[in-house]
RNA sequence: GCCCAGCUGGCGGAAUGGUAGACGCGCUGGUCUCAAACACCUGUGGGAAACCGUGCCGGUUCGAGUCCGGCGCUGGGUACCA
């Protein structure tokens, strides 16, 4: 009887589909557990090995909780709605309904033939209507509120306009856009709907305003930045510009401060809770207004001003200079005549850079002057205004003023145009700014050339000048967040449509009972011809009733991905996108494995909506997941053979009439040809290169039948399935392409053709993937499911390599071989040999071999350290195989405790011990300290490698019993170098921990 | 530049401050076989040995891969954020 995994694991993936061994009870007596994967976008490519190792973690603790008596939610889903479907539709034309349920069709397929104990009962995509539509329901639920800063959270709008209509918003602390007009209630009644609705749009948090995104003319629609390279469009190379576009937009920064404080409770990695804080990016400081004092200007302006955001309020005496940025809206009123040309040439050339141009060349300084004036508040000095693109429109006031001291990129700006450097802190060593130095940027040392600030640590000068500042109301102290209101607009088809229309040009949201807004058909996928998304060109027949136009953009990729977690507990609800009763009961997700990828993106998204959801009473969480792993990466490792090219030839030979053969080089024969450059070859005596290249490549040829031809080889992707050990298969690789058909080889001395090879990114065109097909294929899921387990630590990246497999798939068939060899006689191949397992009493040592597993593998599971566990089960199962223990006793427990790795085969063998139930329902065994201590341990100490005593222990002791031992040895241990004994005693760490 | 993570045999990697290198791969030698594959058993950080060994320098400690200070390198994130 062999180890057949083909069948064990087809049978059983069948019984676990018909049984519905893994569906999640809404209820019951079990501690409930719920263990979430980030559901996978359904590519064209299907699964390589890479993207199953999370799946594997998790369906190992919940296989691993299960046993340990929770109710375990264990689902998965698909994020279905995103950019390659449709770009294969725009190629192909073929619905993206179409090519995602092909997709996901697959996906399932592959899923499946791994065993995952998934709960596809509750099973969401988030391009179905049926789960969209909530999707849209929550939207609406955003559209409808404000953030109310008094109360700290989401309220519904309603609330907001009963305060507009009794005192107008003169009261009202909420966040909202920065040119909100003041009104009373008498002035919002009077209001037409017109304007009461771009009023509330200021304040709802789902809003409509002007944003600027990178705009693709050519390809009419928005590009996120990583679709832009070097300013232009990644597809195509389209010129992107910057734009000022009407936008729907999610005010996220309302969340900022709530975000930030949410992480110290989660259980999260350090890395990537900085990651978000980064992000976040909270800065504290002042807002500070500077007096236009241009006598030409005023008369226009009374009581111009610029308002400033700085976190340096500090060095406020170290002013030299005001910098706006170049779409700052004071820019032209600001300019004098006399500067115009220069600062309407530098705008226009800073506003055709986008901006990740811009921040491509950040050492180059760029800047024009407007030829105006600020006052400075506290000394009354002129102050110049200059106009320069390393300040960004986007984030405080879009204008700083520059204190070159303290401040590196003003100091660049200063030095670079020649404007005054005036120190206020001494802290560089010598107490004055030397010119090399740069600026002095640390925030310690005293106030020197500031008046009332003089002789003040800067934290304290900080305090007195903020307090200063808004004495003399110049303004006041304030708090920025880096962190942007979040797009919500694509200007896409496959997307969940915004459940918007549009009615004399006032934006309505849908009613509940009008959703879902179903995606309507296109003739095509591309924008129209006059820029409009796509779905505009369904805009003549798909209207609400009939007349009204809908928005024509659609959400975003976060959008449907933000709640999924909720719609698994409740997956079917018709009537409710999950409920109450249920979110209660299932609460947070426990364990969340995901890749690092998502960390400012979707994982702040999801809390930013949980969140939401909570302020307006859905739910009761205020975190989606309490802990989170990072799988880390699975690379591909490529290899790479080398195809000779002529680099010279000699016309006096007229090789140029020879028709060359294809051919390779090996990896060091192509080290040793391509070690000059070309301009080397040149220097040097050509012809001499040449026969040295040659005899590489064929050393037995005499020189006189040299031909004077010269080589250079470059490196190609090889399909690494034609690779075994970076030798190549030469016939398979012949085969693969006509071209190569009657390709030679050079080998050199050896006579394997011997790749290259280089870790990188798992992909197609690297010819580098590796499906979880092909190893299951040949060593079976439980093997592919402990392989990649025991690559190595979970969160670590690393690349692929198959050649350890036979490591893991040799314990499964050590542990089958437990059950049916006779044990004895030594090894026998493949004879047939029968189920042979006693019920005999184990012994001490097979219990302790037991004992030790459980509280190892126990141990492993609940802190996530997979491949110790895996080289555990290796260490008993060889010991068990030594002792030639069959017996049930032992075996039995074995066997739950190693089914969340490898699910099939100890599913089979639990059903040759005669149990009718699934595995999966076992409760976990439980290790008995009696079995761990060891019989007799002989452990030497040494201290300073002078002293050694050796600590004898008998047999079976509990750890306070090998404890009073070793106390009662304190006094034998003595130094010979005369120092008192401090603390004493060291105990083998294998039994119990140092005492102190 | 800033933030984070890591650096241990030929390789992937183990080690609550307590015998560094578990476990696996690879490699040695052997058993089985006509032979190969499979399987099983031996050995395997370096060194003849004394000893030396966890990126480098220093510190704390009876004792450091582990803790502290500094440096170097690798990988990841992020960036004119005032």
């Amino acid at each position: 009887m062999e180890y057949n995994f083909k069948e064990i694991e087809s049978n059983w993936q069948k019984y676990w589909a018909t049984n519905k061994t893994f569906a999640a009870k809404d209820g019951g007596d079990k501690p409930k557990y719920y263990v979430l994967d980030m559901f996978p976008y359904p590519s064209g490519a299907g699964l390589h090995v890479g993207h199953p190792l999370g799946y594997i973690a998790s369906d190992i603790v919940a296989r691993y909780k299960r046993h340990k008596g929770f109710n375990v939610l264990h689902p998965m889903g698909y994020d279905s709605f995103g950019l390659p479907a449709e770009q294969y539709a725009i190629q192909t034309g073929q619905h993206p309904k179409i090519t995602t349920e092909q997709n996901i069709a697959r996906y399932r397929e592959q899923l499946d033939k791994i065993g995952f104990s998934f709960d596809w009962d509750r099973e969401v995509r988030t391009s179905n209507p049926e789960y969209y539509k909530w999707t849209q329901w929550i939207f609406i639920q955003i559209f409808n509120s404000w953030y109310n800063n008094s109360s700290n959270k989401a309220e519904n709008i309603s609330s907001l306009i009963t305060e507009f209509e009794a005192n107008g918003n003169t009261k009202v602390n909420a966040v909202c856009d920065e040119d909100v007009k003041q009104f009373t209630a008498a002035e919002w009644k009077a209001f037409s709907e017109k304007e009461q609705s771009d009023i509330l749009m200021a304040y709802r948090i789902a809003y409509l305003g002007e944003a600027y995104v990178n705009w693709c003319p050519q390809l009419g629609t928005v590009l996120a930045n990583d679709e832009i390279k070097d300013g232009v469009s990644e597809r195509g190379g389209y010129p992107v510009e910057r734009k000022l576009m009407k936008q729907w937009s999610m005010r996220i920064t309302a969340y900022a401060q709530r975000l930030l404080d949410g992480l110290d409770s989660l259980d999260w990695t350090e890395s990537l809770k900085e990651a978000q804080r980064n992000w976040i990016g909270k800065s504290e400081g002042t807002s500070l207004k500077f007096k236009v004092s241009n006598s030409s200007l005023i008369t226009h302006h009374s009581s111009l001003h610029i308002e400033v955001f700085t976190t340096r309020p500090d060095t406020v005496f170290g002013v030299s200079f005001v910098t706006l940025a170049p779409e700052h809206e004071l820019v032209t009123s600001l300019t004098t005549p006399e500067n115009k040309a220069a600062v309407e040439a530098y705008v226009t050339q800073a506003k055709n850079r986008s901006e990740r141009e811009r921040q491509a060349d950040v050492n180059k300084i760029t800047g024009v002057f407007t030829g105006s004036y600020v006052i400075h508040p506290f000394t009354g000095k002129q102050v110049p205004i200059w106009i320069g693109d390393y300040v960004l429109a986007g984030y405080g006031t879009g204008a700083v003023m520059a204190v070159p001291a303290h401040d590196s990129r003003d100091y660049g700006f200063a030095k670079h145009f020649g404007l005054p450097i005036l120190e206020v802190v001494a802290g560089s060593a010598n107490g004055t700014l030397s010119e090399v130095e740069g600026s002095y940027d640390a925030k310690e040392g005293k106030l020197i050339n500031s008046d009332f600030l003089n002789g003040l640590e800067v934290k304290e000068a900080m305090k007195k000048a903020i307090a200063e500042i808004e004495n003399q109301g110049l303004g006041k102290g304030k708090i920025n967040y880096r962190l942007r209101d979040a797009v919500f607009g694509r200007q896409r088809y496959w997307g969940e449509p915004i459940p918007v229309y549009y009615k004399n040009d006032i934006p309505y949201a849908l009613n509940e009972n009008e959703l879902p807004l179903v995606l309507p058909e296109v003739d095509k996928y591309l924008p129209t011809e006059d820029g409009e998304p796509p779905l505009a060109r369904a805009a003549s027949s798909w209207k609400y009733e009939g007349k009204y136009d809908y928005e024509h953009s659609t959400m975003p990729g976060w959008a449907g991905s933000s709640w999924y977690f909720l719609r698994y507990m409740d997956a079917a609800n018709g009537s409710a996108f999950t409920s109450k009763k249920l979110t209660d009961y299932w609460q947070q997700v426990d364990l969340y494995i995901g890749g690092s990828e998502h960390a400012t993106g979707h994982l702040l998204y999801v809390r930013f909506w949980t969140k939401f959801l909570k302020d307006l009473g859905y739910i009761a969480i205020d975190e989606p997941a309490k802990k989170l792993i990072n799988q880390g990466m699975i690379q591909g490792r490529s290899n790479f053979v080398y195809r000779l090219s002529p680099l010279f030839r000699y016309s006096e030979l007229e090789t140029d009439k020879v028709n060359l053969p294809v051919m390779f080089v090996t990896k060091s024969l192509h080290d040793k040809i391509n070690t000059n450059s070309l301009s080397d070859f040149e220097k040097n005596n050509i012809k001499e290169q040449s026969i040295i290249n040659f005899k590489l490549l064929n050393p037995s040829a005499k020189e006189e039948e040299i031909g004077f031809l010269n080589f250079k080889s470059h490196a190609l992707h090889v399909d690494v399935n034609i690779v075994q050990n970076d030798v190549l298969n030469q016939a398979a690789f012949m085969a693969s392409r006509d071209e190569y058909k009657h390709a030679i080889f050079f080998t050199g001395e050896i006579e394997d053709y011997i790749c290259g090879h280089e870790v990188e990114k798992m992909s197609k065109s690297k010819y580098n993937v590796v499906t979880p097909d092909d190893i299951a294929e040949k060593f079976g899921s439980d093997t592919l499911r402990l392989y990649e387990m025991f690559l190595g630590p979970l969160e670590q990246s690393k690349p692929w390599n198959t050649n350890g497999i036979t490591g893991v798939h040799g314990f499964l068939k050590k542990l089958w071989r437990l059950f049916y060899s006779p044990l004895q006689g030594g090894a026998q191949g493949a004879g047939d040999v029968a189920l042979n397992i006693s019920n005999d009493e184990p012994t001490k040592a097979e219990l302790k071999t037991l004992h030790k597993t459980i509280k190892k593998i126990a141990e492993d599971i609940e802190r996530f350290s997979f491949n110790t566990s895996i080289s555990n089960f290796m260490i008993c199962v060889n010991e068990l195989t030594d002792a030639k223990c069959n017996k049930r006793a032992i075996l039995e427990p074995l066997l739950i405790c190693l089914s969340p790795y490898a699910p099939h085969i100890t599913e089979e063998l639990w059903k040759q011990l005669g149990h009718n139930e699934s595995i999966s329902t076992a409760p976990f065994p439980i290790h008995n300290e009696e079995f761990l201590v060891a019989d007799s341990v002989n452990y030497p100490v040494s201290f300073n490698g002078k002293v050694k005593f050796t600590l004898e222990l008998a047999a079976t002791l509990t750890s306070q019993e090998v404890e009073a031992i070793v106390r009662a040895n304190e006094q034998t241990i003595k130094f010979l170098d005369g120092k008192e004994p401090k603390k004493v005693i060291v105990v083998p760490k294998k039994i119990v921990n140092m005492v102190v």
